[in-house]
DNA sequence: TGTATTTGTTGCGATATCGCACAAAGGAGT
DNA sequence: ACTCCTTTGTGCGATATCGCAACAAATACA
């Protein structure tokens, strides 16, 4: 079934390289811009572009792109599918509320998080995380129990096709270490990660399993740092979020 | 410049309707399913929904199609790409926290509102809110606030466009009593929307306008109904909200 | 069980795409 | 003004797409 090249559309996966080539750091693209991000000919993403501006997926003023809500269509096809936020938020409110710090649900695509729920308590990050928001897995207690669900060598080479920027100087970015990390989340079954993401922000996250026994999405808390120890803050906070774990494994199917 | 004919694709065209097939009530989709929502040629549909899924946009079983997290790249592009959110997010938690009840910011797309950050207190809705949510624009007070700031012509084309269903026995789905309703709000410079969209809830909303005067984006607050009338629910949430709109009238650009 | 209907797959020809090459149009610097 | 350089726009031929139609396989129904 795989790579029937005559069941191929080539036009649709170009396009998507271009919707894909508008960021956050290139909100607005010319065709030239736009051609050498998603790696195409000029004229090839200049058909693209129109396309897709004729289609209300983007503006055009005679010389930027910029892409408009209407692409969210595409994308909130998939939140909006998920049965899962639904079910998690009611447990993520309550055990914001029981803890005082804020919790989410992440999956994983490819080696990246993505928020598909949260409860947000007070702000520790510097940067605001909502559904759909992602991070690297590499340095997040989410993406370490995530990626650790997965085949060690499946979880090797998404990190290995992944930068691994050393956000603090505490970052671990060296694959042996973070594989063993990844083989110490499976043998105790939670992740913990100690400002690794950010100064002053410590996360511990659980997976989150559904009968099959396959891990579906991971569930975790997000609390500054402080003179406690992490193994002190591990004592608060991993009882409650393993509950939960429980509570959700029961629901899950 | 418009429908050369020449520079468009309809290969990507046809894709993007495919994916835009998959929604909450259509979450996993056979090839005949997904070719009669999108109204294409099965074999089209089919060719479509391969390629998205060997470009992993999409997980096939052998006889169903789900779209994977992947294409949630494509569409928070268009949110991670907006300023608007990370900017009122600060305002929506402290008007969230005056006022004791959930606040929103949405943005238009056509007929719908988009959420683009929320700050939630207690739960009034039965359905979750999120960033990315959509809501009909003509029962909510943020998609009267938005429509009023259109032409009268464009707003009424797109509400004769699109279904206009009586959710609850107070929704108003006479175009005339939209437009007209669509008119205070113009002279007002906010919207209240007693119990349309939801039985229980109740909204206010002003506009969010930009240094050029342009109404970019709605706040509102929804709260629950009570034996209060709405004239005292509006003095107790107004004033808070047009304080915010100043607010962030001082900040956009 | 047999028959009718729907669904998935494939061959094929008319038609559209796409990348090259080149022309035209701006912009920066002199 | 000029050149130089970058970017946008456009014929065109090789190649790929797409919708029809036909067939196979699965499912529904009697």
């Amino acid at each position: 079934m795989e790579t029937k090249q005559s069941d191929m559309m080539g036009g649709l996966a170009k396009g998507l390289r271009v919707i894909e080539a508008f960021t956050v750091e290139t909100p607005r693209l010319s065709i030239s811009e736009a051609s050498a991000i998603a790696g195409l000919d000029r004229a090839t993403t200049r058909r693209c572009l129109l396309t897709l501006a004729e289609h209300g997926y983007c503006a055009y003023d005679g010389k930027y792109f910029t892409v408009t809500p209407r692409v969210l269509r595409l994308g909130t096809g998939c939140l909006a599918t998920m049965p899962l936020p639904r079910i998690v938020q009611p447990w993520l409110d309550a055990l914001s509320e029981e803890i005082g710090q804020s919790t989410s649900v992440a999956i994983l695509d490819e080696a990246e998080i993505v928020y598909v729920a949260r409860a947000a308590q007070r702000k520790v990050m510097s940067i605001a995380l909502m559904p759909g928001s992602r991070l690297p897995a590499y340095c997040t207690s989410m993406g370490r129990v995530l990626l650790a669900a997965l085949p060690a060598e499946t979880a090797r080479n998404r990190l290995l096709a992944a930068p691994l920027p050393q956000r603090t100087p505490r970052t671990i970015t060296e694959i042996d270490r973070l594989m063993s990390a990844l083989e110490r989340v499976r043998t105790e079954g939670y992740a913990v990660v100690d400002e690794e993401v950010e100064l002053g922000l410590r996360s511990i996250a659980v997976p989150i399993v559904n009968a099959r026994g396959a891990t579906v999405a991971a569930l975790n808390t997000g609390f500054p740092a402080s003179s406690e120890t992490m193994e002190k803050a591990q004592e608060r906070f991993l009882d409650p979020l393993l509950h939960v774990r429980q509570e959700l494994f029961r629901i899950l199917n």
